[in-house]
RNA sequence: CGGGGCGUGGCGCAGCCUGGUAGCGCACCUGCUUUGGGAGCAGGGAGUCGGAGGUUCAAAUCCUCUCGCCCCGACCA
């Protein structure tokens, strides 16, 4: 009889995929929560994959022109009722600063004093208070384009709250750029759209399906939203990046006006984008398995650990020079034109290293003994492999070949995460196939079931509402790469012109 | 915010029904032995049972309130 593996994580991903995912934040010691309700702390190995996704995602913003700059954390109430939709779609989850000190009560507790004349809202996000900015900047066309972006965190009161999905705080860039025409903040919306497709499917290895949203989806305040959406092996969809064209409206409600080249006074046309934390939450439930998470090898907080193997006190010098020699020949390699991130794990603590990394999602783990050692080369395991599954090199060959290793590995897991998503992306027609698709069969504790329904939608929102009413399923875009098709909508039986990807949605 | 569940050493859990001041596995520390892989043996440190109040001679166990977490729903990056 074949022995089972136990996997790493418990439960798998099939036993319970939401505690699946707690586990493996907790075992990849990636972030944890904080004693602050819905606010989490991300630890060192979280926080340095967030950091090379900054990295990657700032040289970006930057090759198309933005600049950095910071905004204050906190917005003035005035401006956040500058423009009507945009509060009544934020004004649920403020947080709100009342007060400037803090004074001992009777009891010896401090309790706030000084009250503010105007309450302050931490930023939900900054449109307001950059279009405030932007105001002052902005009075002939030749200051425009003007395209600014901050790294910051923001807070959004949530009701129930995920690790790196959903937390009251979060950290994230929020471009905003303004511009002469419409035509120009419309292409700066879909080139920053790119851009998040390119980071998913480039570096993040993420498959994403670009698109626009409903009118009932939108961001409070936008004419139009485009965003990104990935699935995730619970088949649920998570949008990954957004963009949006704000038309005239934030410049109307905080006056971005500027003098055109007929010398008219006009509104410029505005655009803001976001991704935030919750990315790393995708690659947690996208490539993780039941032995931890696997992180890509382009953003991966390190590629490659070393584990020095020694059966005598004696070989531990020797054992661990030959490694010092072979990464500080790393230091010559390149790979996605930046240098290989390494660690040594010289712990005295045997096989059980082995697994901290596997749970942590490295790429490559490289055992070497003094038998490595004797013929020159290294015992190389990936962690898209099963992790048995190892290979001796020869050091150079090593040396030489870890790019290369490192992209297929990039490459792999990718493919993989493709294929999940194409294979549960269905084309469905009838109200009736629709309806099982998103029925678990098991309603009590409902199994992993659906997926993206690719399916006619006559553009109705009572359409839109019934089938989020009795599936919980909603629109998560309209796809941008589709080819015109006549159809029926799925719920009503009406006409539709094109498809729309109708899922469960983070 | 509505429905359900749960809070016991770092993690996972038992004990609670039938009150008598805490136990298991993993992790951690020390020693010896092991050593190509989530090591073995021996010893050891660590919790007062989410918090507050109540009932009682006595509460992790019963009652009330409260906070937090998780799942489903509404809302959202």
């Amino acid at each position: 009889m074949a022995k089972v593996e136990k996997s790493a994580i418990s439960p798998t991903r099939e036993e319970d995929y939401s505690e699946w995912y707690q586990q493996v934040v907790k075992a990849s010691d990636m972030a944890e929560k904080s004693p602050v309700r819905g606010c989490m702390i991300i630890k060192p190995w979280g926080y340095s994959l967030w950091e090379n996704i900054v990295r990657e995602l700032d040289d970006m913003f930057k090759e198309t022109g933005v600049k950095n700059a910071y905004f204050p954390l906190f917005i003035p109430l005035g401006f956040l009722e500058k423009e009507a939709s945009h509060v009544e779609g934020f004004a649920k989850e403020c947080a709100v600063v009342t007060h400037h000190r803090l004074e001992k009560n009777a009891d010896g507790r401090l309790v706030p004093a000084g009250p503010l004349t105007e309450p302050l809202v931490v930023r939900p996000t900054s449109e307001t208070i950059i279009g405030d900015a932007f105001s002052n900047w902005v009075s002939s066309y030749r200051d425009l384009p003007l395209l600014i972006n901050q790294w910051a965190n923001v807070v959004r009161w949530e009701m129930r709250t995920r690790i790196f999905l959903r937390t009251s705080e979060f950290l994230w860039q929020e471009g905003h750029s303004a511009h002469a025409t419409e035509k120009e903040a419309m292409e700066r919306t879909r080139l920053m759209l790119d851009t998040y497709a390119r980071l998913a499917e480039e570096y993040l290895a993420l498959p994403v399906t670009k698109g626009r949203k409903t009118a009932a989806e939108r961001f409070p305040g936008a004419d139009e939203t485009f965003c990104i959406e990935a699935m995730m092996q619970d088949r649920k969809a998570l949008q990954a990046g957004t963009s949006h064209f704000l038309g005239q409206n934030f410049a109307r409600a905080s006056g971005i006006k500027f003098q055109s080249f007929e010398e008219k006074e006009e509104y410029a046309w505005t655009v803001s984008w976001g991704a935030s934390t919750r990315m790393i939450g995708g690659i947690i439930m996208m490539h993780g398995d039941d032995d931890g998470v696997i992180l890509p090898p382009k953003v991966a907080s390190s590629q490659v650990v070393f584990i020095p193997i020694y059966r005598t006190p004696d070989d531990r010098p020797k054992v661990m020079e030959y490694i010092e020699k072979i990464t500080a020949e790393l230091k010559g390699v390149l790979y996605c034109n930046r240098k290989i991130r390494y660690e040594i794990d010289d712990r005295d603590t045997g096989g059980a290293r082995g697994w901290d990394w596997i749970k942590k999602g490295i790429p490559l783990r490289v055992e070497v003994g003094p038998r490595d050692m004797a013929q020159d080369s290294v015992y190389v395991a990936r962690r898209d492999k099963p992790h048995r599954e190892k290979t001796s090199m020869k050091r150079d060959v090593f040396v030489k070949e870890i790019s290369n290793i490192l992209d297929e590995i990039q490459k792999n897991i990718y493919d993989k995460a493709l294929s999940y998503k194409n294979k549960n992306t269905v084309s469905i027609d009838g109200a009736k196939d629709f309806y099982e698709f998103f029925t678990p069969l098991n309603q009590e504790k409902p199994e992993i079931h659906g997926g993206f329904a690719f399916s006619h939608w006559c553009g109705a929102n009572e359409c839109e509402a019934k089938i989020k009413e009795d599936l919980s399923v909603t629109i998560r875009c309209i796809p941008s790469e589709q080819e015109p098709e006549k159809g029926k909508c799925v719920c009503c039986g009406r006409q539709s012109s094109e498809r729309v990807i109708f899922a469960k949605a983070y």
